[in-house]
DNA sequence: TCATTCAGGACCAAGCCAGTCCTGTTTTGG
DNA sequence: CCAAAACAGGACTGGCTTGGTCCTGAATGA
């Protein structure tokens, strides 16, 4: 399944949301106004923060800031940020995994090319590229309640309408 | 986790061991001279045959054989014919997944230029460039007995040694 | 001092994938 | 005509991974 991982998808969109403005953003507020849920939101704020893409403020009043512009932050980067890595099997250069049997394997090392080819695109990308060109509808949207606002959800299927209730 | 199913990687071995030869090879065959389990060949080489990438001959002395050379088929097809339409999120264009939030999303429709760069990156590469320069080695392995040899195992992890005790 | 906010885990349930097996159907060969 | 060989196609299950939640602790500002 070549597939990303939901967090990755819904960490698109808060970075995303942190470049709106540069002020510090608690991770309530960016929950508030993308309709993420908030505990994944803060889930996927401290990864950001251990892999350096944005900066945090801790304390009363702190929040979260983006470490450096959108346009300086390749995909490849989120995703590996996620999901570690990216190797597309066991037997690629950076793997996390080793291969036993590489003596024999008949494709041993020929998945290498695959994965720089995937890396390349991935890192040619940045997440500016992802900001839709339209961010008037969005930002006006007040970071106090959004209880009207229907939740975002990546995967589809049924839509639970009760995921952020406060 | 973007990494590919393990399905797909055994169906490059059984796919490049069968460019060896244009002869027809039965599964066991097969089997035998990968190290890959039997079942997991027949259902790999169920999934291409479907997929039109390999063509079967039923019956006594049948078996399988390419339907086109190794240098026509693209990785892309092999990833696509084992784990569906390639679709990084739900909401990509050929995605099987539905979206409800697409008049929401901030990142909507953006995730497209993503998937078609690894569409591209991957429609590039063919199974021939895949195969290993030196096939001597593999190709004199006798098909009716490979009992000493070591399993394939991409996965790493414990090797059972009793993989294919018959 | 206290409320606020991040840090860093542990934790559980659900979904998915790998691998196996079983029952047909088709073809060859005697 | 019969039996063996080999593919077709699905059902089934165990194990792993992931998503999502929660809890306790540390830092900061009022
Ligand atoms: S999640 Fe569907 S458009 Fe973004
Ligand atoms: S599975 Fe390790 S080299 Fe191919």
């Amino acid at each position: 399944m070549l597939k990303l991982s939901k967090l990755t998808d819904y960490a698109v969109v808060v970075l995303v949301r942190l470049g709106d403005d540069f002020a510090l953003q608690t991770s309530g507020g960016i929950a508030a106004a993308t309709g993420v849920p908030e505990p994944t939101v803060a889930k996927v704020l401290k990864i950001m923060t251990t892999a350096g893409l944005v900066c945090s403020q801790r304390g009363a009043r702190g929040g979260y800031r983006l470490a450096k512009p959108l346009s300086a932050i390749p995909v490849a980067d989120v995703i590996t940020a996620i999901d570690g890595p990216i190797a597309l099997t066991a037997c690629v250069e950076h793997s996390p995994a080793i291969c036993d049997s590489s003596a024999l394997c008949p494709v041993k090392g020929r998945w290498d090319r695959v994965n720089s080819a995937i890396l390349d695109a991935l890192s040619g990308i940045s997440l500016a590229d992802m900001r839709p060109p339209e961010r008037d509808a969005l930002s006006v949207v007040p970071m106090t309640e959004a209880s009207a606002m229907p939740s975002y959800h990546p995967a589809g299927a049924s839509v639970s309408t009760t995921a952020f209730v406060e």
